[in-house]
DNA sequence: AGACAAGCCTGTACGC
DNA sequence: TGCGTACAGGCTTGTC
């Protein structure tokens, strides 16, 4: 499952091995990958671009073209961009494959269908993508004074909070249930309940654990939905206090890992260390 | 064989 | 009434 952490990482690699490469074919065929605008308007869009930049906004992967558009990838739950030969074979679920100037390809592989592929004008972001326009702040950013008032001042769930990609974006169940364990706040307090240094130990815990998560590339769970560009596990699921640890002995305290479920999603806390 | 994994949007219902 | 909040449903397929 994708979050900030994998997203950086992919970027980080992209960033280094696709600079300055010219897209000299485009197969757009997964047409519900393309589904915000068209496969024949991302072709058209994309063929003859050189690559100049990326970036990162939440789990929003940006490629910046030489025509100062953007190309948008989203990888939601399932979706792998891979960088390889152009005459590697086709993985199953390949629905996005840029051909470069030097014979690679980056392909888009993506089971479940839910990721994206969209390329946008950026000075037209709110119209064009308005989801990307309406992101909360990066959470390797955003002060802790911001954070305080943004927390504190409502009432909702803490895990709900942190989930709220236009509270701050790029947080996802994993990440959540992480950075409340290292908080030592349970995921169902509610924001105007806790006390500033509370809330301090959160934005301390949420960067940490971002940080930490992105120097070990990235979280890979048992279904191994995330890889890198190369195609390789990342690293952090090894340090994970709670996330998918139920009846796990708690890493601080030895007490069993708690799961709940809420709204249909899983919660993993321990309900000794976390209050 | 069916539960489960989950991001994100939409619609709906609820409580203060 | 209205706002903030919570949650179910929809989308999807591979895995256990």
């Amino acid at each position: 499952m994708p979050e900030m952490p994998e997203v950086e990482t992919v970027r980080r690699d992209l960033h280094r091995r696709v600079i300055g490469r010219r897209i000299d074919a485009v197969h757009a065929t997964g047409a519900r990958t393309v589904r915000r605008t068209s496969p024949t308007i991302v072709r058209d869009r994309l063929i003859g671009r050189t690559i100049t930049g990326t970036s990162r906004r939440g789990k929003y992967l940006i490629v910046e073209l030489d025509d100062d558009q953007w190309m948008l990838v989203h990888l939601r739950m399932s979706g792998q961009l891979i960088l390889c030969d152009g005459d590697a074979p086709l993985a199953n679920h390949t629905h996005v494959r840029l051909r470069f100037d030097d014979e690679r390809e980056l392909r888009f592989v993506d089971p479940r269908t839910f990721g994206e592929v969209v390329v946008v004008d950026p000075a037209n972001l709110p119209i064009e993508a308005p989801d990307v326009a309406a992101l909360g702040p990066e959470p390797l950013e955003i002060e802790r004074r911001d954070f305080d008032r943004i927390i504190r001042g409502r009432r909702r769930m803490l895990k709900a909070m942190l989930l709220d990609q236009h509270v701050v974006a790029g947080i996802g169940n994993i990440y959540a249930d992480e950075i409340c364990h290292a908080a030592r706040l349970r995921y169902d307090r509610a924001g105007d309940s806790l006390s500033t240094r509370q809330v301090g130990a959160l934005h301390n815990a949420m960067q940490s654990i971002l940080s930490a998560a992105i120097d070990a590339r990235g979280s890979t769970l048992r279904d191994a939905q995330y890889v890198d560009l190369g195609g390789l596990a990342g690293g952090y699921q090894d340090r994970h206090a709670v996330y998918d640890r139920a009846g796990l002995p708690c890493k601080r305290c030895g007490r069993p890992i708690v799961r709940v479920v809420g709204a249909g999603r899983s919660t993993y806390f321990c309900p000794r260390c976390q209050r």
